[in-house]
DNA sequence: CTGAAAGCGCTTACAG
DNA sequence: CTGAAAGCGCTTACAG
């Protein structure tokens, strides 16, 4: 004796399964089901909604993308999880994409342009809804997008051939709250630690911090600064950290642009027995929850990551709405540790 | 004067493109693209291959998924990116994916067992390759899932409904590990913080850690331990840890199931004034990154996440090719600060 | 060795 | 208000 297969292990209903119990044609399910029954007799409506209801039909995505040559899932290009800034990012990028009915496909690009025009060339293939690039990268299959007009968001960092849609916080603002906050802590030579690579975003806020300190009567000459190559932020502060203090004392006072280039900065200091933040102040950004909890000497300014998912959405829906494209700042956080 | 298009905004070639300018029908085509030429003449099969290289013509993955019902996606649920090892895996997984051929959809399931089953439901209408569950939740879709056959590899957490193919360390090995390190250190009296959620793996280090010191002669009513329900790890470390401590001193030596618990036992232990290592050593499990930079007071048992992926896609490959479901355990590494 | 045809699940003019 | 039909891009028996 067989067992009864469990009603949950039936096929997936398709349209044709709903058309037939319901007795009507194909069509006519399309329509109710894309809610286009401006012409559909209340009667039909019902019984359609209640054969849809108890065979729990879904429309088959696969299908209807292959039909409409597009589909509900959404690319994100990203350069590295490993960073939790960007994990962050996609994490509320991920959910605001569910909550609107989107899936996403995450492409590790490892900030390498053929990795990014692979995936640019996969996802078009995939009909994808559109592309959120987080970190992008110059290159061909870019150029190629942006001159199909293919939905696509820049997040983080700016669209490396100009213009697009964007968030990201401002980055010159940001760059000047740190130099205002150095100089308040009675530190008036503060130096800067930046990553020398792909970089948009970052060298926005050393910009910034320059320029504020200089508004503000330091030097520029007076305003040291290291720049290293890398793409891994820790080891680019380290490295940067070193460059710097090898010409020179450890600075009361350092701005790292982001926290991982902090984080790098940190152990050269505990190294070299500088004591942080006493003998040298260290300001990162991002604001990564991890602080908090293990390192407390870090004040950072804080990035509202968590809200950037839904700024994401926002910006894709105007793309698909035919707007033009426009830049979405973030206001940063204060200041804290 | 239009300017003329250029190449790149050609839209992509067709099946039907392709068997037009070469001179073939689609079935043609379509068997020599998939290999299936066994039974096609080499110069159709070299006219083809030209021309399928000089359109730049490859194989659309929607029509490809609809025909076949199934596609290259695979997707990844998993509980919160947030946690850094969560993110290696991730990582891991997404780049061992894509060098055999396939994508990665990302659902973030906030380990809450209805997220996870509505993925479950839309992944299955993407006709998805298998299924990579990071930390799964025992859940109705996950039963009809397992029920129905779908292939389903389940990393770091068990199959809340057992057996499965699983990647994941040896986690009773590693508690035992910990515990001689404790040991070793003369630390004959060390306690353990652990998760009293969701966690077949960090409950089996805590009784692998237990087990092992009762065998090397601690009692087991000598042995301290504290478990408090939460998500966040870290919050979980600091509650449980000053848990622990309210009922008497902090112990000289703590194991914590994972490097997230002890970041919050670390946090409680610098606010009462206890320094790590010095007074209480701290023994983690999963080795992030980031522990080399910020928190060289912690040792940790390192969990080589990166070699993850790889397990993973030979998991999915075996289930794909009809095998019987297993267990990989990758060595874990020694334990390291 | 190769092609015509059916069909995967859907949408959308078009006709009635 | 509703349905038959074509077609999105592909694969695969089936026939020849």
């Amino acid at each position: 004796m067989r067992a009864r297969p469990v009603q949950s292990m039936e096929p997936t209903a398709s349209l044709a399964t709903v058309a037939a119990d319901a007795g009507v044609s194909v069509a006519t399910v399309s329509r109710i089901v894309n809610g286009k029954n401006g012409r559909a007799s209340a009667e039909t409506v019902a019984r359609v909604e209640e054969v849809i209801a108890r065979l729990g039909y879904r429309p088959n995505p696969v299908g209807r993308a292959l039909k409409r040559r597009a589909s509900r899932v959404v690319a994100m290009l990203s350069p590295n999880l490993d960073n939790p800034a960007m994990a962050a990012i996609a994490v509320s990028t991920e959910a605001a994409l569910r909550d609107a009915g989107y899936v996403m496909i995450l492409c590790d690009t490892h900030d390498r342009a053929e990795l990014q025009d692979d995936y640019l060339r996969a996802m078009r293939g995939q009909y994808v809804a559109g592309y959120v690039m987080v970190g992008a990268l110059r290159s061909r299959g870019l150029e190629e997008a942006i001159g199909r007009g293919d939905p696509m968001v820049f997040v983080a960092r700016h669209n490396p051939l100009g213009g697009g849609a964007y968030v990201g916080i401002d980055n010159r603002a940001a760059g000047a709250d740190a130099a205002d906050f150095l100089l308040a802590q009675g530190i008036d030579r503060p130096a800067v630690l930046m990553a020398a690579q792909n970089a948009s975003s970052t060298a926005e806020r050393a910009e910034g911090f320059i320029a504020r300190l200089v508004a503000r009567g330091v030097p520029d000459e007076a305003i040291r600064r290291a720049s290293v190559p890398g793409l891994s932020h820790v080891e680019v502060g380290y490295a940067a950290a070193s460059s710097l203090v090898r010409e020179g004392d450890w600075p009361r006072g350092l701005f790292c642009v982001s926290d991982m280039i902090a984080y790098g900065a940190y152990r050269l200091a505990c190294e070299s027995g500088v004591r942080v933040p006493q003998d040298c102040m260290l300001v990162g950004v991002d604001g990564n929850a991890i602080n908090a909890w293990i390192a407390p000497w870090l004040t950072s300014i804080r990035v509202p990551y968590e809200n950037f998912g839904r700024h994401v959405v926002d910006q894709l829906r105007s793309l698909w709405g035919g707007a033009a494209t426009a830049e979405i700042r973030v206001p940063h956080g204060s200041l804290t540790s």
